[in-house]
Order: C-alpha cells, then sequence, then structure tokens
DNA sequence: TGCTGATACCTTACGGCATAAAGAGTTGCT
DNA sequence: AGCAACTCTTTATGCCGTAAGGTATCAGCA
C-alpha cells in the first residue's frame, strides 16, 4: 500500500530548483548578511544524500533523520538548506530526471527516437524506482522534467500530428512508461523483500487463487485464455517483450493520427 | 510526495477477499469454537469505514485509530477482524472495484466499448482517488479487479489481437486511465487543500517560471509552441478532451494492430 | 445455577515519524 | 570588543502501526 501526502510549497521549490547554484541557500532565517560559521553543507549535497537513502533503502525509509545521519547531521540541521521533506523529494525528483540525456540521438525515424526516450526512462525510472511515488500532477516544473518533456517533443515531431493529438500521444506515452515501470520495480521490490522470486510467486498464487475460486475458468473465460496462450518466453525477457507490445500499440496509434492529420 | 510501504500479507489478503461471507472472519487467537460475546463489527463493517475515511479525508488521513474511531472502537479492535492495515487496503482497493460493471453494456463497435470502459474506471478512481496509491504490482487478484480485466478483455474482442498485442494494449489502456486518473485526482486535490483553482495556478506558476528562467522559449521551444496552440477550451471540458485524444491515439493503434493480425 | 473457556474489545507501551521552539556555538563586520 | 547573522543541536509535541496483556461478555455444560 501507499500513503499519500500533498506535495511541498511550490513557490519554495521552484525557486530552489531553478535558482542559479551560485546564490546561497536560504536558511530558516532568510539570510540577509553574510556572517556566521561557514555552511558545512548545501542543499545539493542534501539532495544527493536523500537519494542514495531512497536507492538504497526505498521511499518507506526516506527520513529526514536518515538523510541527516547519512551526513553526519541531526534530521533538524537539513531544515536549514530545504524547507521540508516534501520539497526534499521534489528536488530528488528532478535531480534524478536530470540523469536522462538531453537531446535525442539522431535516428532515422521517429519511432524508433520514441522507442529510445521511452526506454531511457524506464531505466531512470527503474534505477531510481522511489521516484514513482512522487504525486505526478502539479508538477513542480523542474528543469530537468521540462527538457525530458522537450526531448519527446523533439523526437514526436517528424511524425507531424497536431497539437490536440500531440498533446494526447505525450500524455499516453508518460503514463505507460510511468505505470509498466511502476509495475516492474514494485515486482522487484516484492521479490528481494520476500526472497521469492516473480515466478515462483505467481505460481503459488494462482494454485491458492484456483482453490479458494474453483469456478475461476468459467467466471473469467477470457482471462483464462489469455493467461495460456503465447508468452512462453523466459521470465525475465517477458517483462522487455511486454513493454514492447504495449509500446508498438502506441507507436501504431501515432502512425495513424499522423497520417490523419 | 508519496511514501511507499510493501503490500500486505497476499494470503491472508486472498482469503479474506475471496472467503465466502457466510464463513467466520479469523479473529486473533485462530476462531476454533463460536462461545464469547456477539461480534459487534465485521470485516465489511470495517472496510466500508475505511472507504469512508479515504474517501472525505484521503489517504494520508486512513490510520486505523481512524477507522475505529469511525466505528465507536479502538484502533486495536479491528484486529480481530483484519490482519492489519495493509491487508485493509487490499480489500478497501478491491471493494471500491466492484463499483464497476460487471458487464460491458453492448455496443455496436468495439471503440464505443472500450471508452466506456475506460470512462467507468477513470469516474471510479475519481471518485475514490486514493485506490490510485495503492501499489499495483503483485496484484492482490481480487474478484472485482479480475472482473474489471475480464470486462476489458470482452471489449477488445471483436478487434481480434493476437494474444501478445492484446497484453500491450490492455497494459497500455489500464496503465493510460490509472496515470490520468491519478493526475486530475492529485489537480483537485491539490486545488481543495490550497483553495487555488487550477487555472489560477497554472497562472501563477507560469508568471514564477518566466521570472526564474527568463530563457524558457529558447530551452523549451517545442513545449512553448504547444503551449500556445490551440486548447483554448473551457478549464473543466480541456480535461476531458485532453483524456479524449490520448485515448484515441491507443484506440487507434489497437485499430492498426487489428488489421496486422 | 454457577463454572469454564473462548472471544471481543480495551489500555498501555514502544519505537518510529516531521517539525516547532529555543538555545548553543561560530563567524564576519563594524 | 561587541554584536548580529548564521549553523546546528536539543528538546518536545502529537501523530503513526501494532505487540502485549488485561477485562468483560457470552455459550454450553455440570
Amino acid at each position: 500500500m501507499t500513503v499519500y501526502a500533498g506535495q511541498g510549497d511550490a513557490h519554495r521549490s521552484l525557486a530552489l530548483l531553478w535558482g542559479r547554484p551560485d546564490e546561497p541557500p536560504t536558511g530558516r532565517g532568510g539570510r540577509t548578511g553574510r556572517s556566521g560559521p561557514k555552511p558545512g553543507l548545501s542543499t545539493d549535497t542534501i539532495v544527493s544524500a536523500g537519494i542514495a537513502v531512497a536507492d538504497a533503502e526505498g521511499m518507506a525509509a526516506l527520513s529526514m533523520r536518515a538523510v541527516g545521519e547519512r551526513l553526519g547531521r541531526t534530521a533538524m540541521a537539513l531544515y536549514t538548506y530545504v524547507p521540508g521533506k516534501a520539497e526534499l523529494l521534489d528536488l530528488m525528483h528532478d535531480r534524478v530526471l536530470a540523469e536522462l540525456p538531453a537531446r535525442p540521438a539522431p535516428s532515422d525515424h521517429w519511432r524508433d527516437a520514441v522507442t529510445a526516450w521511452a526506454e531511457e526512462l524506464s531505466a531512470c525510472y527503474l534505477r531510481h524506482p522511489w521516484v514513482l511515488q512522487v504525486s505526478q500532477a502539479r508538477p513542480v516544473l523542474g528543469p530537468a522534467e521540462l527538457a525530458a518533456m522537450e526531448h519527446l517533443l523533439s523526437a514526436l515531431r517528424p511524425a507531424g500530428l497536431a497539437p490536440e493529438r500531440l498533446r494526447g500521444a505525450v500524455a499516453a506515452l508518460w503514463q505507460y512508461v510511468r505505470g509498466m515501470a511502476a509495475t516492474t520495480a514494485d515486482a522487484r521490490g516484492a521479490a528481494a523483500a520476500t526472497g521469492v522470486a516473480d515466478e515462483e510467486w505467481w505460481h503459488t498464487r494462482s494454485a491458492r487463487l484456483a482453490e479458494l475460486a474453483p469456478d475461476f475458468a468459467q467466471r473469467f473465460p477470457l482471462l483464462t485464455a489469455l493467461q495460456s496462450a503465447g508468452g512462453g518466453g523466459a521470465p525475465e525477457e517477458s517483462g522487455r517483450e511486454a513493454f514492447r507490445s504495449g509500446l508498438a500499440v502506441l507507436l501504431d496509434g501515432i502512425a495513424a493520427s499522423s497520417a490523419t492529420a
């Protein structure tokens, strides 16, 4: 399950995201002079520490205490550089997306370019699965997030979609990549947490289900049929293949819209 | 932001999800006889109370204490009927999905049927936005979730997709609906929490962004172009239209795959 | 009728969380 | 030297899930 909390103060997050790095951080007191002890930390180091914690221990273990501890400070020391946990998460989010290549590699066809974009984004999510629990609405609009968007738009350009369709395609692609990444990330997490591999898990689960719902095949005939049809590939490969086949539907749809436009 | 925790004990959730309603609940002691005081609660009433709390106060406010309070009990009283919070969430999840119509309404074309499915699912998510924070991987496979899947498969049947493509289409559709619903849900939540309407929010946000990143139009030309192109509709209508245009891409893709198959 | 054992529910307690408030130590400027 | 600004710490508040153990209520039986 997932517990949800609202995003950080948008105003402050924005300022931190777009502020020039040479600008002094704004402490709790709202810096007006330049005296006082030298800062031992910085917003950047805190963001890095937060990412390190979340990568290593997961989102549930991301606490101000844990981040502070990693830097040899108490939790409260962080509040000098960051308004609160929610804003820290906003910063971590954008920092992670900054790993993506800024520009699409030149390719002959937009399908290749979009596929590359999708796989890069997916890989990035899977390197930092906790990002997938950061809320996506009212996005904080950090530079890296916007750059990823621009990247996708540039890859889609040769398809020549009308604006409305283009918006739809962008949304569909992004949600698809995000959702699929979330699914695999959770599966991996569950496997790591329980020590039970995915395949084995599905096996016992199906057995238990058959036991509890003996009329399964009658109640869900299409599901049953799909389950047994095809898909006999290697378990690790099947994830990649599943990703591709959904993406193919999207790309076909874009191609169709392209002809219409 | 979102804090994540693993799902409930799958074994127990499954049993509760699929157990016949006349079966007695399994208390902490593993009921062996039938003496003792009459149960004042039941798993069902607790699930309903949990949904009521989450609907009214949001996922963050869903605590065992809050649910118990709504029933005039303490938090600990719930543990007689439910193994823990995670399992309770699994049950709440499936209960909500049970609101969906069991069978697709007969329609002339699969496009209509799939569109109806997507809009019903989306509406259901938006009635209970907290469901969108429940993890989707290693799904608990409750009866309602499986029924929704079967419903979609039945709507897609006339398209005649090959199994692999069908799996991709189902994934793409589901992720799209879920993702878009999450986006609007969060936007609504933010509007409610801050008292700032979406349009106004975007306005101030854009202004602030322009102030912080004066070179925005040069850095993100395609984004800028898309932003100013078309889409001058009413603010509330634009959400629905956006949903439709993304869905159209998906449906076109399915139609294309259908021809191929 | 009164006892026995099972069950429902309660109180208390533990270790965690974010962060408000206030104090202590450090530095640069005048 | 004195002061204001600044970093960082300590302490405290009120939440959370749930383990442990106690008490009250009931069915069946002697």
